[in-house]
DNA sequence: TGTTAACAGTTGAGTTTGTAACTAACAACG
DNA sequence: CGTTGTTAGTTACAAACTCAACTGTTAACA
């Protein structure tokens, strides 16, 4: 009973009533993206970092001296990104690495002065972005969104 | 007057209050990737697809017979991607290109009847699941989310 | 018209990512 | 102890992406 007169023109039965812009994970993922830009210039530009390097820059930034693995459950990160981007932070001397003596497999990631030097820059931004992206929306709104978006992302505890 | 007392154990002024899980570039593609993951396992395993794949299978199906480039416009994806799903899905015979005589540089897409078919499989795979992950929100939380998310997404009209 | 700019789409080189296999270390249990 | 399994992290190779340069075509306008 829909109306697909018209199958050439109008493409196959957009009457079926399937929008693209609203399919949830096209949708996040445009939404991800296009919030992501702006930020992702500042680290590019100013750090020449990746995604997965300000991300464990931050981890240990927020969360202090940790292991790759710890990062890995936190962020969901895979593990051979995590080991690329410590091995670059290293490079760089953001970070220290410090066998764990007990257990030896293990090994504990620390920001050196220079890192948290870099962390705080980029934190700062990230705050402004954030509070520039929230402000256009309403407060009871935005906290609607963080909720619903923790949920999507299966984020339980932290 | 924060009680960053513990730098060692707690991490760099944690009580700084930048919450990672709360930064909105972070928390948005955290959602996307999750969300993405199972539809992905449809595309990948049933079709052998990339994400660039079925959106271009998507928006073919959805709005009929277009140009890379409207492509393009509508999903901001780079051209480049765009161009190699085409090759692919052409080379697998889901959609056919055909030159605009009028003005040479253009190429119409169109899919063939096989190209409809997994459409539509597709689609039907992706009305379940979105409706499965709507159904844990209300439906004006639901509302509210969309309506931000292409906000954010910056989508203006359509 | 002839020249220059702009556009649609493709290709190639270098970079990043994903997958699987690998090393090194610990754990469990006979 | 010694075998077997598991874990933390790395590496190798292939697939995918990015960016810039390219082809072929149309538009602008002197």
């Amino acid at each position: 009973m829909a109306k697909t007169g018209d199958a050439k023109g109008r493409g196959v039965e957009a009457a079926e009533g399937f929008d693209l812009q609203n399919f949830l994970p096209y949708l996040l993922n445009q939404a991800a993206e296009e919030s992501s830009l702006s930020f992702q210039r500042v680290y590019k530009d100013r750090y020449g970092m990746l995604r997965t390097e300000w991300r464990v820059l931050f981890h240990l930034g927020i969360y202090g001296r940790m292991t790759a693995r710890e990062i890995g459950a936190r962020s969901k990160m895979h593990k051979t990104k995590i080991s690329r981007a410590v091995a670059k932070l290293a490079e760089r001397r953001f970070l220290t690495r410090e066998r764990d003596e007990a257990d030896r497999r293990l090994e504990y990631l620390q920001l050196t002065t220079a890192g948290e030097r870099a962390y705080r820059d980029l934190r700062a931004v990230a705050v402004d972005y954030d509070a520039q992206l929230v402000a256009q929306f309403g407060a009871d709104e935005v906290a609607v969104l963080r909720r619903m978006l923790r949920r999507l992302a299966g984020v339980v505890a932290d």
